[in-house]
DNA sequence: CCATTAATTTCAT
DNA sequence: ATGAAATTAATGG
């Protein structure tokens, strides 16, 4: 979701900086605020039993999130985190829902937005799911691709490090590695630098 | 430079 | 084949 800052500004909407490695709201607690990335990036992660994290997603400027609890009444279930230091804005629920009263068309972009999520968070889960090492890194690729506009083959750089990628597929760094290696060898994406472009 | 962090390789299981 | 540990590369001050 994308909501202009003058209009998140003139409902209470508060500039915020967060530090690199900040949290910014974690697993338990109850949602009190609309987020929005100004500049950036947040991660969206769980530690596992043994203290494992799994990362559900990473996000930039201009992107919210946790904003699905604004209309439930559970608590959260992941923690939000800040990777660098960024600046968000947020808005408190009450603000949050009065604004979309007044403003019925963000309702509808809204649903648009948790309906592209849902899409996308399905196909993920279903790569997700598979043993195969190549697959659970196609799906995330395409995944991050979707968020992307451009749609030329082996152009959309992935800015995001091994570790962290081994973190968004449950994979461990060196699985990822020798993995992201035997699929360039196939063709199926390329590097710039280190980078990967898919 | 040195210190820190990330990527890759090595090695044992 | 996999992951922990060691090594090498890069990044930042």
């Amino acid at each position: 979701m994308n909501i202009d800052q003058h209009l998140l500004h003139s409902f209470g909407g508060e500039d915020k900086i967060y530090k690199k490695m900040e949290m910014i709201f974690k697993e338990g607690d109850h949602a009190q605020y609309y987020f929005q990335i100004v500049k950036g990036k947040v991660k969206l992660n769980n530690y596992n039993e043994d203290g494992k994290e799994f990362i559900h997603n990473i996000l930039g400027k201009n992107q919210s999130f946790g904003d699905p609890l604004l209309f439930l009444d559970h608590a959260y279930p992941m923690n939000a985190a800040s990777l660098e230091a960024s600046e968000i804005i947020r808005l408190p629920k009450d603000s949050f829902i009065e604004m979309i009263k007044k403003n019925p068309d963000l309702s509808l972009q809204m649903n648009a937005c948790f309906s592209q999520q849902v899409y996308y968070k399905l196909l993920m889960m279903q790569s997700m799911a598979s043993q195969n090492p190549t697959l659970r890194l196609k799906g995330l690729l395409d995944y991050l691709k979707s968020y992307h506009d451009g749609d030329c083959t082996h152009c959309f750089s992935v800015e995001f490090t091994r570790q962290q990628i081994a973190n968004l597929t449950g994979l461990r760094v060196e699985t990822v590695i020798r993995t992201l290696k035997k699929m360039e060898q196939e063709g199926n994406i390329a590097f710039k630098d280190r980078k990967i472009l898919y």
